[in-house]
DNA sequence: CGTAAGTTTGAGACATTTCAAGGTCGGTGG
DNA sequence: CCACCGACCTTGAAATGTCTCAAACTTACG
């Protein structure tokens, strides 16, 4: 089934595709200088010249459709991501069947950073509507590391902020309990979404929900009730996967010590 | 209360102190070339001229004492650590006091490789017992990634496997019972200690029950019932922190299916 | 209009936690 | 030496949160 709009277009998560002139496979180097998510990306924080040697190693793009997968679990290894629009979701299974989604990524993120002990890839990317990446050759980049260290910390830091948002999430599932875990889930959304340039409102999901409760270790029926129990509470506006977040400090406030059973008088 | 072994010397887990002469801080260099961890640390893989390389800058040791910490949350970051002897745990914890042990550190790990994204410690390593560390400055580190392509990659691939292992105990965690767990938990531990070989059967724990609740994400009493359980059934022998692995298929069995109910005749 | 996919809601089942009590071990001091 | 203490571990019973199963509903779409 294909996500449409259903609601007069409200600038929202994710960014909209581009003009179609730049639809087309290996699109000519567009430059991650311009690109609007540069200040989240691969050139973060470079100056104008690495910036520059960053974008020559990055223009390839690959488009995929909603459902389609970048990589698969147990690929070869060759390329790092950036999401240039668009969502993705990162699988994990294990052989018995057990399955997971580690992370959702946004416009700007970077994935495809685990499996460098095995050159395998672990894990399967797909997309959650149709959305584009520039791949990355890793050789390229680890060579561009090793002569700029500007890059090599860069890259430092990616792998680092990945290994401690794997850990916040895992502390997140170890120790709170569902409804805190939807509000945290949708606090770190409502940032990201923030940081992109969006509203941190006003969301729609891209993902359903059971893709949420496969992130956060619930069932689906789980991650409906609790929505449904923080429209009641007056937190959250859901229609579907149309999320208003009506009162954010109440919402922070289910993060950290879930609802608070009012006494019935 | 200091830990102290019961039975006549059986090789075990973690490595026996080495001799007192080399006890002292800031021994010599006396070469990760001749450590016993050699092929699971930072010179794994490497030839003999990088592994040199490795050696200058890994030599300063640090002791420390059961119940120490390495590092703390909040503390700058400039080193990352080898275990050379000893064992770490290393715990996350939120503002509002959700605590959760994110990893056990045995003989020739790496540990210290998050954070890096702010230069602050987001995680507080502690020793489990009287344990000794290689503290490597991260700056040094780099710059010979700089110049060793095959020292990058090996920086890399730890990196790498660290975001793995982070995601496999989130899977577990998030999608496993709280047996299957503590079974993923034995066979893991028995794996590493026959890396650093070990008897695998045989095991010594560092940690007591809470704390092998806490990384697992239960209780401590739940942890002690299904010991219980895994003994009653045959697969382990349980004696305080002695554990003997009976049975590995049955442990392996569990891991993936949990304890079957045997129907009550 | 019917079907499929996704969502909501309820009721009962179940795993794990919580609370509480008792047990063991090793160390310490009378 | 023995009694006591604190830390740790074990076990039971009740409470609780989440899952499972089931049914009904919505929306998109042929």
């Amino acid at each position: 089934m294909k996500f449409r709009e259903r609601l007069p277009i409200t600038l929202l998560f994710p960014l909209p595709p581009p003009p179609a002139r730049l639809m087309s496979n290996n699109t000519p180097n567009l430059g991650c200088t311009t690109c609007r998510n540069g200040h989240l990306c691969l050139s973060r924080g470079l100056n104008t010249r690495e910036a520059a040697l960053v974008e020559d190693i990055a223009h390839r793009k690959i488009r995929v459709k909603r459902g389609e997968s970048i990589f698969r679990s147990g690929d070869a290894l060759d390329d790092i991501y950036a999401v240039k629009y668009g969502t993705f979701k990162l699988t994990l299974g294990t052989a018995e069947g057990r399955e997971m989604i580690a992370a959702f990524y946004l416009s700007g993120d970077i994935f495809g950073t685990d499996g460098f002990e095995s050159d395998t890839r672990t894990s399967t990317a797909i997309a959650l509507e149709d959305s584009e990446v520039c791949a990355i050759s890793w050789n390229s980049l680890a060579e561009l590391a090793q002569r700029e260290g500007a890059i090599q910390q860069l890259v430092t830091q990616i792998f680092s902020a990945r290994i401690g948002r794997k850990q916040r999430l895992m502390l997140c599932i170890g120790s709170m309990r569902s409804e805190e875990r939807i509000a945290m889930f949708l606090l770190d959304l409502s940032e990201r979404l923030r940081e992109r340039g969006f509203s941190n409102r006003h969301i729609i999901l891209r993902m359903s929900r059971e893709e949420i409760a496969e992130h956060l270790a619930m069932t689906l029926e789980t991650v409906s009730r609790i929505f449904s129990l923080l429209a009641r509470e007056g937190i959250l506006r859901v229609d579907h996967r149309e999320i208003q977040i009506l009162d954010v400090q109440g919402l922070e406030t289910v993060a950290q010590a879930g609802v608070q059973k009012r006494p019935v008088l």
